[in-house]
Order: structure tokens, then C-alpha cells, then sequence
DNA sequence: CTGGGTGCAAAATCTTTGCAGATCC
DNA sequence: GGATCTGCAAAGATTTTGCACCCAG
């Protein structure tokens, strides 16, 4: 290895570079939630070469700096669910699993957002984030620091 | 008591398959929230031979009958978000859309997943489905059939 | 100068699809 | 017997990574 490279989870001082900048400056001027590609090919007229390699890894650094966040459904597919009751999920922040929650939906929550705005309100869904109770006891009274990930594969 | 199912989806005719049967099974017996690839692996040893779209072709078929669902965050990155600060969103279920909803979240809600059970919670993420307004608008008063993509590409 | 950043292309994932042949009803 | 379903493989779609060169500090 050549260096602190782990350390990047950290925030590592970094150089500045016009592409980020405009990546950026793009999510933050749009009231959309766009993708890589959406960027990619927005910021293709300025930046005739552009790569979407690029693109992605100013995204991740950009994650790391908490500049911006990730919207992480109406994705892809990945897991599945046969408890087809509506149900709130549990998403443990160490180990990655998801737990289905033996809580009563709240129905009324439905009126949050504002109907005088034009919304209706079919479902919501909510997922908590944090330890799941087996990293809990694990970690109690330790730091944690290591990411154990223990996704299903 | 079974509520009507939504007839909205053209059900096609099916047949029975060894295959769909373990599947669901297998997905009924665990409480792990498993991928494709988990499903194949763990399916190979009954059918040596059984291929991944296999699977994916049955997972279709199973979430269109209502008998299990997808679970689609925890995946990969897809839409990104420069509003880092903590809010809800809403999902068209006809453009697919995504706004950001100016609702202050109600940190109160946290405490729904049983802490005697373990669970330490750090934060939640809600998100509504139904109609933006202007697809609601567009809608009023007459059947909506139709499902115009509009995802960010 | 130096090491992070970029473009490019190949690789790695994950999911879908066309096709020929097996299977269920 | 005929429409489905399966296995296989190739194609898609999305994200990551190795590498040589470039450029900000």
C-alpha cells in the first residue's frame, strides 16, 4: 500500500478541481434529484471530455464531505421483502441488515405532507437508521469504528 | 377477508413452477431480507442448474401477484440530493418524481422502535408515495392508466 | 515538484432478454 | 399440444477501478 489511504473516510484534505465544483454547483441549483448520468451529460457541454468515472468518484467525495446525500430508493432492486403487510424497517448503520419492524404503522401521517399543495397522500414508508441490537450489545461502551458489512449477497 | 386486488396490472395466466414454490418459500422462511443472488445460491443445491434469470424472472412475477415485495433503498446510488439537511421526500407514483417536502421531521418518532429490544436509533427517513401536484391536477377527475417515465437519465 | 484529479477503457455488478428446448395443464 | 417456464448466454445498465498523464498548490 502507499498510504493513509483509509483515512479518507476521514475528511482528507482535498484540491479543488472545476469538475467538482460544477458538479456541485449543478445539484445545488436543481430542484430535481438527478443521477450521475443526468450530470454527466449536463456538464458534457462544458467539459467535452468528461467522464463518467469522474463523475462518480467526485460524487463519493462529495458524500464524504457531506455536501450532498444519497437518495437510496426508487433504485434498483436489490432486496426483497415477503412480509407484504405495510411495515416500517430497521436498517442497522454497522452491520447492514434490515429488520422488519414489529410496529403499527401511523396511517395519519399520510396528512404531513401539504394537501393544499396539490399532493395525495397514498402510503409513506419510514426506515430508522442506527444499531441493530446484537452490533448494540457488541459495541457497548466501545467505540465503534470498524464497519463490519455483513450484506446478504 | 381478502381485499380486491388491483386489477389495474393485466394478470397473466400462470402456470405452477417448482422454482416460483422455493422461492417463495424460502423467502417466507427467513427473516433476513435476501437479494436475487442469495436466492440462487441457496436454491443451486435443490437445482443445480437453476440460473439467475430464473430468479429475476420469478421475482417479477411474485411482486406482481402481491405476494412479496421489493425493499429499494440500502442499494445502490442512483438519485443524489444537495439538501443535506434532514427532510422527507415524496414519490409520484406516476412520473416518478422526487421532491423534497418542507415538513420539519418529528425527531419524536425515533423512539417508535422498541429500545428494550435493543435497537439504538439515530435518525429516520420517510417517504411518501401518491400523486405530485401536477400529475393530481393532470388526473382530476378521470382514471389514470398510464404510468409516463420521467426518472432523470 | 508532488500527489490528488482526470480521461479512458476495462472490469465488476446487477438485471434483463432472446432463444431453443423442457414442462405443466 | 400449446402456452409457459427454464437454462444458457449475450446484452444492458450502472458503478468501480487501474493506469498514464495533467494540474493545482
Amino acid at each position: 500500500m502507499k498510504g493513509p489511504r483509509k483515512l479518507q473516510e476521514m475528511q482528507m484534505p482535498r484540491r479543488r478541481s472545476r469538475q467538482r465544483e460544477r458538479i456541485l454547483e449543478l445539484l445545488r441549483s436543481t430542484e430535481a434529484h438527478p443521477t450521475a448520468n443526468w450530470l454527466h451529460g449536463r456538464l458534457r457541454k462544458e467539459f467535452p471530455n468528461l467522464s463518467l468515472g469522474t463523475v462518480y468518484r467526485n460524487i463519493g467525495i462529495l458524500i464524504q464531505q457531506g455536501l450532498i446525500s444519497r437518495i437510496a430508493f426508487g433504485s434498483t432492486f436489490d432486496h426483497l421483502d415477503a412480509n407484504v403487510n405495510p411495515h416500517y424497517h430497521f436498517i442497522c448503520e454497522r452491520c447492514d441488515s434490515i429488520m422488519d419492524l414489529d410496529v403499527p404503522p401511523d396511517q395519519s401521517l399520510n396528512a404531513l405532507p401539504d394537501t393544499s399543495l396539490g399532493f395525495k397522500v397514498s402510503r409513506h414508508e419510514i426506515e430508522f437508521y442506527g444499531l441493530c441490537p446484537k452490533c448494540a450489545k457488541r459495541l457497548d461502551g466501545s467505540a465503534f469504528l470498524s464497519h463490519n458489512r455483513n450484506r446478504s449477497e
